[in-house]
DNA sequence: CGGATAGTTGAGTTATCTCAAATGCAGTGG
DNA sequence: CCACTGCATTTGAGATAACTCAACTATCCG
């Protein structure tokens, strides 16, 4: 199968993380036979759903029996305080997956906003935890995926904590067109960017202010270039060095 | 069995995270015949060592097939750039459970440094991987308590992100009352407080300076009282009122 | 007793915030 | 098509929370 073409609008089910574990694809194709596909895909029920920007996917303490992955668009999973102030935990980029609250509780303070228009898919929890139980071989690949999440949580922990503005913000920026070249959603060194300011505001424990002026500062000494809901990284050395090593 | 004495030197195994699995108990008594305990625990190979106050417990890079949980002692969990800045990403509190990382994977960035003399049992990732899948009802417990610890990360997060000093501290001694007393380890509003001062500004994002100051006030406020090693709650809701709601 | 580590306190600096006003842009309804 | 309203962005001025530096004291441990 080709690379899906970096467009939005496209399925990108190729780059998706069900599929690399050989689930999702079964029931895109159900009606397929396709000896590629895990044998226990066929049981993942899943429906389709597409929200308009800045709808909210997920309720905070919302019950539910589902979890979902992303398969077009960007959302943001988020906390917040009463008064108002935000943090947003994770940007989720499609092929993404979202458990309400890991796999096994529901009810999290999470909220998952759509940032663009968004498209994702549904399943049942319980089930996917029966699959893991049933094929072993899931746990390992689900362990994974989970494993890099944790690894990114990590290091905004770090950022929030230990980082200046301009820091945070660079690796944002390299970290997002990280994650998009794996999926071949960058051309060249351009990306979509449907991130508002207040997004980057909110992603980095900053003010859409501050944001503001040290994007303009990035884009004044050259380091990028944002055009219309479009960021080009034109100097790749320039922000990995204001990050520094590791 | 009696509720374990709140006292440093005291096995806790009895709020242990293993053992509310049902399978740490049953190494520790291996030779007695204890119908209430998992029957598949007796495959958990334990060892115990205990490690001094300051002593490094898993290195950053360090290819490790164990996990290890938290008998007694406090420990912290940080990751760090290599100009020396560091954020501690969790304290870890007798019967915490400690995976180098994640469940599956080895070499996360994180590094385990004991904050008092800590005692800690040795168990192989791979083979509790195994019971978890021979014992689905270990699924279960297990993603509970790994859910809790996502929470309170998420909740860091949020903390550095988006709450000011004073907020982020009171937050830190709240919740570590409430964990402790979970595992009856306070008495009455007062507990045993291993932390330097570079510990809570590790673990809150700011200096030692500031925290020095922080705390000051908050004595002189009465909210809390430290004394060698020690801390009580003085003024509980003056305190929770710091943070504010949820 | 000496040397290291930990905590306190003050003075001055700075990164980031708050407030505010001006501009742009996008969608809506008349 | 225009006026209108709501959101996003930019920019400046001033305020402030938290930092750095530095000196001093206290505590711990051999």
């Amino acid at each position: 199968m080709a690379l899906a073409p970096p467009m939005h609008g496209t399925s990108l089910c190729a780059a998706c993380a069900l599929n690399e574990m050989n689930l999702c694809g079964a029931v895109l194709k159900k009606d397929q036979s396709d000896a590629s596909l895990h044998p226990a895909a066929s049981q993942l029920i899943l429906s389709t759903q597409t929200l308009p920007a800045r709808r909210i996917i997920s309720h905070p303490k919302e019950w539910s029996e589902d979890a979902f992955v992303i398969c077009n668009g960007w959302a943001a999973s988020s906390i917040g305080l009463p008064d108002g102030r935000r943090q947003i935990l994770a940007l989720l980029l499609p092929g993404d997956l979202v458990f309400t609250d890991g796999l096994f509780e529901p009810m999290s303070r999470r909220s998952v906003e759509a940032i663009s228009e968004v498209t994702y898919r549904k399943f049942n929890r319980a089930r996917f935890k029966d699959l893991i139980l049933e094929h072993p071989e899931l746990l390992e690949k689900f362990g994974k995926i989970w494993n890099e999440e944790r690894a990114r949580a990590d290091e905004l922990t770090l950022a929030l904590g230990r980082r200046k503005s301009d820091e945070r913000i660079a690796r944002l920026i390299l970290d997002l067109a990280e994650r998009l070249a794996k999926r071949g959603m960058m051309t060249g060194q351009t990306m979509e960017f449907p991130l508002r300011q207040r997004h980057i505001a909110d992603a980095t424990g900053l003010t859409t202010v501050h944001v503001s002026k040290v994007l303009g500062e990035f884009q004044r000494a050259g380091l990028i270039d944002i055009s219309v809901r479009s960021l080009t990284i034109s100097n790749i050395t320039g922000l990995r060095w204001i990050v520094g090593p590791r």
